[in-house]
DNA sequence: ACTACCACACTACCATACAAGTGTGGTAGG
DNA sequence: CCTACCACACTTGTATGGTAGTGTGGTAGT
């Protein structure tokens, strides 16, 4: 007996296209202010303009893509008010969490994030940013999924899409990983020994470690801003 | 010399058939589990199925909305984890910002939400709750305001479309208007007087006010819940 | 040389037709 | 009476044509 639920849809053009445009946005191919056309789209992944169009509907109510109707479509620029206020909401819901995490948190959880730490040392001895990035993002994510927050961590998914964008222009810079890697070390430990005072004090400073250094990303990038 | 922008659009369609849906699904005059097919509001609309169905994807992405390909769209049930992670997430956010509200604080905010306090005494009296609840949202709006973070704000309006779906549940309900009441005033004095501390403990206890009685509403509008 | 104007290429918006999958009710066969 | 099956009336997904508004570049007129 077979029980594998075919699946509901192999994959419809329009996420496929969501998918895709979403990823270069984020990922700064697509860089902030780039026109884009619901035709080039279509054309390019030779699809109709129907999906690209619905594609461009989600993006718009993500603020990932500015809509001019009879205009013309452009990437948003990165909006500093919205960057900072992005991460103020992470922050305290960051925190917020960790404390949840402090009182009662899943053995197996807390074997996952030890698993995760060594990953990263070793993306940090090999240089791989890229990797470092997104064992970041797991890290977090299981805090919040140990702490039956799984809806809340998907919110600022969305969220966190302009902290992201800023986030990727200094990929390639320092980036002070080590400092980054040494306040995960402390989170983990904090959480392991119920410390809640210093979790939150670490995480704390651990969002604000984020995003320094705006004001010379602007300069390197001044058309990436908005205002 | 007349400097009036003229409307960049005097409202597309697609909005409009957006907003109205949305009203309808909030107001639970379109219940959860209602069945509504892209035809029938394009019918009921006198329009085409394509605003229709680019209003259905942003309400899909708000979780409004669920869409089965080629078996029918519903109105979604109410899902109690996610409404009390929403409730979450505004608990501390609203702590947050009501924190630093009480450091500093536009003197014509604080008037604000002193006139918005004698409306809600005198729609509490007519027994009006349609307007408290509007009120209601106003001035924690103000707050946010006041505070510089009205993307905040904004991001929380989607999160807690289902947080208030399940509030209208209740406004016919007894729902302790008096009591929220006091606690609004409350708030208001304690950034007057920047008692942080205070305005903190008020908040808290505010959120955690707005959605108890959970099991009740269950037991009465069981098919609007899910799982 | 400069300005006013207009045709044209381009955009997103909307309407419509067709495609493909799903559930159901009726019917034919056992 | 019961069951298997199939036609049909739905659904959403995709493609495409026409509409209206916008910006631009070239041209005619001064």
């Amino acid at each position: 007996m077979d029980f594998t639920l075919k699946p509901i849809q192999p994959v419809s053009t329009r996420d496929a296209v969501y998918d895709a445009l979403r990823a270069l946005i984020l990922q700064l191919e697509l860089p902030p202010g780039t026109a884009i056309s619901e035709k080039d789209i279509s054309l390019k992944f030779n699809v109709s303009r129907t999906p690209v169009r619905e594609s461009f509907v989600r993006l718009a109510q993500e603020g990932l893509l500015e809509v001019y109707p009879q205009r013309g479509s452009y990437v948003s620029l990165i909006d500093m008010n919205l960057v900072e206020e992005a991460r103020f909401m992470r922050e305290q819901l960051e925190v917020a969490v960790v404390r949840l995490a402090c009182a009662e948190f899943p053995a197996e959880r807390l074997t996952e994030l030890e698993r995760n730490l060594s990953q990263q040392r070793a993306s940090i001895e090999a240089h791989d940013y890229r990797l470092m990035f997104e064992l970041d993002e797991a890290f977090h994510r299981t805090i919040f999924e140990g702490c039956n927050k799984t809806n809340t961590w998907q919110v600022l998914g969305s969220i966190n899409a302009h902290l992201n964008r800023s986030r990727m222009l200094r990929l390639a810079a320092d980036q002070q990983w080590d400092h980054l890697f040494e306040q995960h070390l402390g989170i983990v430990e904090a959480i392991r020994i119920h410390d809640e005072q210093h979790a939150a004090e670490l995480m704390t400073a651990h969002m604000h470690l984020t995003i320094e250094d705006q004001s010379l990303l602007r300069a390197k990038y001044p058309d990436y801003f908005k205002s």
